[in-house]
DNA sequence: AGCACGCCGACT
DNA sequence: GTCGGCGTGCTC
């Protein structure tokens, strides 16, 4: 960054290949110790006036006419350390100008000041009046709740504790009255005297592997250089007293440590188990907070007096001032990649961040990604950690397959079959809880033969065909086109079709089945109010219903203890979805639905239903043997060139007249297929073709899909066209999205 | 992205 | 003779 001269550098915050570039700007004398490098602040630009980042100090290349700063927007930078710089690497992986890179990371908007007590409650009475303090509260049942959650994770705020019992602050006020929860005021500045880093809580002892792995990474943290570990632990292995351990090694050499967990994962038991033994060094970022409190948590990150940061995806650009370590648990999850506006992957932008601060990365999973595998084996980047037990040593699920070509062959076509029907009707009986888990319905319809199991798919990418409204099967990588054959080319069964159902269908028949069962059903519809997926959980978990029908949402993070039966409705919805993913995505799904059971003092059972039942995602899922999955993936992904083994960047294209769209995406093949035999034919371009969804609020969408084993390579070829397409407007029409290694084609 | 400047058709 | 079409070019 340039210090060299009087006039500030200036990104203005335009969206525009041609504005994304440094202008000039004089600094006003009132404004002199304000304006620094990292400062937002306003400035005239053509007749208007824009927000802009200062990127350094110097003099313009040529004899231009400066024009001054109008003001500043923030009373301090908000681009210090190391973000400018992950800004343009950003910018430059991405596709996307500077200007939308900075406005990424700060993005959540700093609000203006804000700055008072915090204040953590905690019970107030010993534990062994517990059961007396809960029996006084019978008539009570909020307050309980309450309470409850106060016992569970120590150190939350009133709101948090309010949101976590689902009810509001004011009871929390009324066991503060009573004298049963006490607060403990803790400054917004609040590094406790002394330097102590430990909270009050209590820590664990650690079994072999767990030890090993924390001695291993603080061991790189104190080293002070890059380094990653990929964690690789089972289901209820302590992966997160390993991330304590090794946050606390980040602190005491002197450094601030992220932790990014997947939105649904971050409950108040989590914070309230990070303030535990953290206390007031914890700060917590997610998409929930009120703009004061963001901004609260912001500065005390950005003052490193809060070195312990929490949160969800885009808190991996927190402003620590020397970032020691970057935890990303559940690093397989499809929410690291941000899916509109700027396609980030917050793993990769926590692995370039290290690289420059000098940080440890820590990836933690039960299901790594490909991606994350292939690099932590032999001669790969990462180091591999292993936790192959169970803390508790409780075995893990029993996972039954049930084969639905034989449920039809023996005539019965219903979504239930005999064996899940019995389970469920046992469950019933005993008064345990079953979860019927429904994969996300297929948002394009794809062709499957009920006797054999064949489904069609493009011979040359492997991807599912997808069934289309004029009779055609289409693939939407290569735009391959098939008619729909009568009768199924393997086994000549006339019971080949499209299919699919939906939770609302489950849920009748569920309800014809298991006469006189409480059913409740969860799904994007049953939830859209705020707050409604929680209070279903909730009153799930006191035992107010029998069957639970959900999509997705129910698959992870919460915890269900009641649960001893699982039903997987359909296995393969997710297996055949048009995606090289889609094994990968089954397999995950799979292994973490069997997670969510047998978490009580009983243990579950899990009954997988499919057509395939001999594919490799669905065996290896029922007796939870990953590597046994990569096995079978790895080969699969090289021989086709997909990712981890290649790169993949889709180019989607809209427009709302259909034939402009189609012609300018046929001009974009062109241009591309011109570059990149210049290029040495390493890349490959597939389509155009519609895409999965083709068409959204009026607007038509086609696709291409380029793709190579360097990344590098990859992005220049892009960049390189999208600069000729944008030469050809306004002939050319379709707006054009990048998105560099997307994690779904949808 | 906006907003100007600029060079050709139908209005007072 | 003027209002306004939107092509192209610049913004410190």
């Amino acid at each position: 960054m340039k210090q060299n001269g009087p006039y500030a550098e200036i990104i203005v915050d335009l969206t525009a290949r041609r504005t994304d570039r440094v202008f000039h700007y004089a600094v006003p004398a009132d404004l002199k110790d304000r304006v620094k490098p990292g400062s937002r602040v306003l400035v005239p630009f053509g007749g208007r006036r824009l927000a802009g980042y200062v990127v350094g100090f110097g003099f313009p290349e040529r004899d231009v006419k400066v024009r001054e700063i109008a003001g500043i927007i923030d009373e301090e930078p908000v681009l210090t350390g190391d973000l400018p710089e992950i800004a343009r690497w950003m910018a430059e992986s991405y596709l996307c100008s500077t200007a939308e890179a900075f406005g990424r990371i700060i993005a959540p908007r700093l609000a203006v000041k804000a700055t008072r007590e915090v204040k953590l409650l905690r019970p107030a009475f010993p534990d062994d009046k517990l059961q007396e303090v809960l029996s006084g509260l019978k008539h009570a049942p909020k307050q309980a709740a309450v309470l409850r959650e106060a016992l569970r994770g120590a150190g939350l705020t009133r709101k948090e504790l309010a949101a976590a019992a689902q009810t509001s602050p004011a009871t929390v006020d009324a066991l503060v009255k009573a004298g049963l929860l006490e607060a403990k005021a803790v400054p917004p500045s609040g590094l406790p005297g002394g330097g102590s880093a430990a909270g009050s809580g209590m820590m664990p002892l650690l079994n072999p592997d767990q030890d090993k792995a924390v001695k291993e990474i603080a061991q790189a943290v104190a080293g002070g250089g890059f380094g990653a570990f990929l964690l690789y632990g089972v289901t209820g292995s302590g992966k997160t007293e390993v991330y304590l351990r090794a946050i606390a090694s980040a602190l005491a050499a002197g450094r601030q440590a992220v932790t990014l967990v997947p939105e649904i994962s971050l409950t108040p038991q989590m914070i309230g188990l990070f303030r535990e033994r953290f206390g007031a060094l914890v700060a917590v970022l997610h998409s929930a907070l009120a703009p004061g409190e963001r901004y609260r948590e912001w500065r005390r990150i950005k003052k490193g007096q809060a070195p312990v940061v929490l949160g969800t995806r885009s808190a991996v650009f927190a402003p620590m001032p020397g970032p020691g370590l970057f935890i990303i648990d559940e690093e397989h999850e499809p929410t690291y990649k941000q899916d509109d506006h700027i396609r980030y992957h917050a793993r990769e932008v926590a692995l370039k961040r290290a690289q420059l601060a000098g940080a440890v990365v820590v990836l933690g999973s039960a299901t790594p990604s490909l991606e994350s595998w292939l690099r932590a084996g032999r001669g790969g980047p990462y180091r591999l950690l292993r936790l192959p037990h169970r803390v508790d040593e409780r075995p893990l699920p029993k996972v039954c397959v049930v084969d639905l070509r034989q449920e039809m062959k023996e005539g019965n076509r219903g979504i239930f079959s005999r064996a899940l029907t019995s389970a469920v009707f046992e469950r019933l009986g005993k008064g345990e809880q079953t979860l019927l888990f429904l994969n996300r319905r297929g948002y394009s319809t794809i062709v499957m033969c009920r006797e054999c199991g064949l489904v069609l798919k493009c011979v040359r990418c492997d991807i599912s065909l997808s069934y289309h409204l004029d009779g055609l099967l289409r693939c939407h990588y290569c735009n391959y086109t098939t008619d729909l054959p009568g009768l199924c080319p393997r086994c000549a069964s006339r019971y080949i079709r499209h299919f699919g159902a939906g939770t609302q269908r489950v849920e009748e028949e569920a309800r014809r089945t298991f006469p006189g069962a409480r059913i409740m059903r969860m799904d994007s519809d049953s939830t859209s109010r705020k707050g409604s997926h929680e209070r279903i959980f909730s009153a799930f978990r006191q035992g107010e219903a029998d069957i639970l029908i959900g999509t997705q949402m129910i698959a992870k993070g919460l915890d269900l203890p009641g649960i001893t039966l699982v039903g997987v409705i359909n296995a393969d919805t997710t297996l055949h979805m048009p995606d090289f993913r889609a094994a990968e995505r089954t397999f995950q799904l799979l292994t973490q639905v069997a997670g969510r059971t047998g978490r009580g003092e009983l243990h579950g059972e899990v009954l997988v239903q499919t057509y395939c039942p001999e594919h490799y995602s669905i065996t290896t899922a029922s007796i939870h043997d990953c590597e046994g999955f990569y096995r079978s993936e790895m080969p699969v992904r090289r021989a086709l060139g997909y990712p981890p083994y290649s790169h993949l960047a889709r180019l989607l294209f809209t427009h709302d007249d259909e034939e402009e769209l189609k012609k300018g995406a046929g001009l974009a093949k062109e241009i591309l297929d011109k570059i990149v035999t210049e290029h040495d034919d390493l890349i490959d371009v597939l389509g155009p073709a519609p895409a999965p969804l083709s068409k959204i609020k009026g607007r038509f969408r086609w696709q291409l899909v380029v793709k190579g084993p360097r990344r590098s390579l990859l992005r220049d070829v892009i960049k390189e066209s999208l600069e000729e397409l944008q030469k050809l407007r306004p002939a050319f029409k379709p707006a054009i999205n990048v998105d560099i290694n997307p994690q779904g084609i949808l």
